[in-house]
DNA sequence: ACTAAATAGTACGAAATCGAACTATCTGGA
DNA sequence: TCCAGATAGTTCGATTTCGTACTATTTAGT
């Protein structure tokens, strides 16, 4: 019985090139030096609501709580959030955003816009719709079978 | 005029996280501590032949050519890997596989044969060739476009 | 109430990645 | 041929990421 698994490499593969240059793309976009980790920190505190703890912030991007409170401390740094102290736990924090935060958020946006615009003459919202759902599954997935 | 690049944003982060979970499950398979920028470069010389130089493999998978020196050490270091003169280019060099670099590269692919076995209960090869074309054509663009 | 186990976050060190600067070599036009 | 510019690769330093170990706090079982 020959199994030939080479469609499944080719997706990572592919994803992982694609995951790459959307990353490149970004941060070019990107100011005060940020990178994509610390923006998607400020995106996620936006479209969420801020006042989450680091943990779960670390949980939504599957990354290491050690690699999270280095990028708070970038952020914090900047002035973009300020973290308080949870005064439902108390060896917990919470994350908020500063209105500079939000700021420079809605600045990275703003200047994302031309390149969607751009991207959108090429791949309209439906064609993302058609391979969005499976990309999702393909995520759940993966992070289901990561505990398994 | 409100446009909503939305979909977009959302793409592209699912696709980060997909990227980051299968990184994170074929490394979990290395052995000789590879991560998977390693295993990469030892798949692609077997896949495109080897022989080739650093320049060109770091562009194959959009990095730095930095980086590929230091990957390329780890390889050499591992005994995985021979690096010899160009004869055709005194600046290059030319990357070959040793015999030990081809065993690990097959004992890794035969390592992931059961995770993709199980993948394959879930999502078939159709559903994988369903969403491969725009995920490419996606990849080309985003390549495209970093000249431009 | 008490205590063992679980949990949130941090400190630290190792490894990976990358940009800038550098060396060595090649290329192409005068 | 000669030389200015381009190119391949490395070195170096900075940043990011992560695993391990640790502290402080909470939770749960008795």
């Amino acid at each position: 019985m020959e199994s030939d698994y080479r469609p499944y490499f080719a997706l990572f593969n592919e994803i992982g090139i694609i995951a790459q240059l959307s990353r490149a793309l970004v941060e070019s976009r990107l100011s005060y030096g940020l990178n994509q980790a610390q923006f998607s920190v400020l995106n996620h505190l936006v479209r969420l609501g801020d006042g989450r703890t680091p943990l779960s912030i670390a949980q939504a991007f599957q990354t290491a709580k050690t690699s999270m409170t280095h990028t708070l401390a970038v952020l914090e740094a900047e002035g973009l959030v300020k973290l308080r102290p949870n005064p439902k736990d108390g060896r917990s924090r919470c994350v908020w955003l500063t209105a500079k935060g939000r700021a420079c958020r809605e600045e990275a946006i703003a200047s994302l816009d031309p390149d969607f615009a751009r991207m959108a003459t090429r791949f309209s919202p439906e064609d993302l719709a058609k391979i969005m759902p499976l990309l999702t599954e393909l995520r759940q997935y993966l992070d289901a079978a990561r505990d398994g």
